[in-house]
DNA sequence: AGCCTGTCTGACACCGGCGTAACTACTCGG
DNA sequence: CCGAGTAGTTACGCCGGTGTCAGACAGGCT
């Protein structure tokens, strides 16, 4: 197979190594309807499934998530408020609280949540998401199978992620 | 400054119905050194726990955590970051970031960890969780074997919640 | 066609976090 | 001193989420 041949999707194992997840999990959330591949799903053995780059930005939120101690059922509610969330994902903040989710724009918008707010937040800075996921990307294709850090280049040489999908990478964060 | 203090403190199934959980609960916290009660160890069959005001508040950041569908392994480091923090709890918020666990007291200092954190944030504003908890011990004192279990939606209008029982709020909400 | 490799699939097992149900031990009123 | 009630303890099992492993299958290569 040839890494930087194809530009049609990732497969899953690409997207195990690149997310940083197990083909388990990936298995796991597709059968449960968490995170279906939206360019091609499996039929059967042999087959295989094709994720796009929203796909992928929408399993390292998952990660991030799981990795912070989160439950997988907030994780479900967090992905269907992505998908609603439009495009300018990269500078908003998702926010999670009991029972709703919500994308915050700016830091004073969390601050008035949290002070009339009872109950938890979980917040999820996007921006960070997308710079570790463009960063693995660029990993991934200049070495499929080797050390999966490298430094962090400008995506932005790299033209066209995946076809219609990719975002364009914002500057600032704040 | 606790309410129920001037009793010998609170006892487990009087525990489980003022914060909201079951004893089984309960007990599993106690067996797996996540809360065990400060006032008085359970030696045996018949013998009874005896928990503290401030093990009812630890309690009820454990259950907030839980129901916003945080891993009881999150809830580990919050109570032992609780532990450390000063006495004036209910103008704090707690925020668990990526392995390290914090008090903030403003909302400026939210923001800035933000700004620069990648990782997901769990933040708990601990003056809701003070008003919740003071609110269920009047009820439970009201009413020890009627009221059945509250919802998270307090009622608030109890009206006197800081009647001579609760710890004085500092900070206005909004 | 036959092989090889990559990928999906199914069955089984494991562990954390409890629920349920018995059992046990202490306390209290009489 | 004895029965009732209460509270802690143990045993067993369930369920969600994954690791492990063997098997099934498509597609390319010879």
């Amino acid at each position: 197979m040839a890494p930087g041949g194809s530009e049609s999707g990732f497969r899953g194992p690409q997207v195990c190594s690149i997310v940083g997840i197990t083909y388990r999990q990936l298995d796991y959330w597709a059968r449960t309807d968490l995170l279906r591949p939206s360019l091609a799903e499996a039929r059967g053995s042999g087959t295989q499934r094709l994720y796009s780059y929203s796909d992928l930005l929408e399993l390292k939120v998952i990660k991030q998530l799981l990795d912070a101690g989160v439950h997988l059922r907030e994780a479900r509610r967090a992905v269907a408020c992505l998908r609603e969330g439009g495009d300018d994902l990269a500078t908003a903040n998702l926010v999670l609280v009991g029972g709703g989710t919500l994308l915050a724009r700016s830091g004073e918008e969390i601050v008035d949540l949290l002070r009339g707010g009872q109950g938890v937040f979980n917040i999820v800075p996007l921006a960070g998401v997308v710079d570790e996921l463009d960063a693995a990307i660029v990993a991934f294709r200049s070495a499929p199978g080797d050390e999966p850090v490298r430094r962090q280049t400008a995506p932005g040489a790299t033209g066209d992620l995946t076809g219609g999908a990719a975002l364009p990478r914002a500057a600032g964060e704040s």
